[in-house]
DNA sequence: CAGTATCCGACCGGATACTG
DNA sequence: CAGTATCCGGTCGGATACTG
């Protein structure tokens, strides 16, 4: 195994981009569903305070992973869903995943039963 | 592409498990270095201090990445080094890294550069 | 050398109420 | 509906000094 293939620098980039209570889950749901309005992600991500979401959404969107619209409206209605950046996410995501539940089996099903 | 391939939770746990702010530096060393000694860690990694070093590794090795091996001498000898677990990391690792290098660059070389 | 004990400030997530 | 304003407690990383 040619471990020369990753540096710290990116890693600690990737990680820090990826670190947040919520991102994981926010990123689990626009993989599924391409566009969601804010409400929609706030009521099915359970317990996530709204300023907490909303500012998960903000720094995801200006990190570019995410593409934020809105239109126009009263009541308004805003989108998100995953930007290029963010769905190239997607295989690292699933080495992540795959790799816990390989290895890190008990406190994945922990987790589940919550 | 299939996103189906990964659930929010093992991401949640393998994320978890990965944060902290020197954990990406510290996993770098030990694929490249297999076993390394206490001080040798942490005159490699700037700016930490023992107690913040000594967290992680404690962590790391509860949570089963790193094996804690001592030489009973004095003064002691500690070595640490990636278990099986740890070493399983790697294709998920270097994911991250090649996905920040090509979506995340400035933040890289920035990082680089300090 | 490796590890522990204190103390501290900054940051992060959360609760609640309010607004365009 | 989406977003902002306050306030608050806990956790995390860090500085420093000490010990087996």
């Amino acid at each position: 195994m040619d471990y020369n293939q990753f540096k710290h620098c990116g890693l600690n980039v990737a990680l820090g981009i990826l670190s947040g209570k919520w991102k994981a889950i926010i990123l689990y749901h626009l993989f599924h569903q391409e566009s969601m309005r804010f409400t929609e992600l706030w009521r099915i991500i359970p317990k996530v305070t709204k300023k907490v979401l909303l500012e998960h959404l903000k720094q995801m969107e200006h990190q570019g992973l995410l593409i934020r619209s809105e239109v126009n409206t009263f009541p308004p209605e805003v989108y998100y869903k995953l930007s290029d950046k963010g769905k190239a996410l997607a295989p690292a995501l699933s080495a992540l995943e795959v790799w816990a539940n390989e290895y890190a089996r008990e406190e994945v099903d922990l987790l589940k039963s919550k």
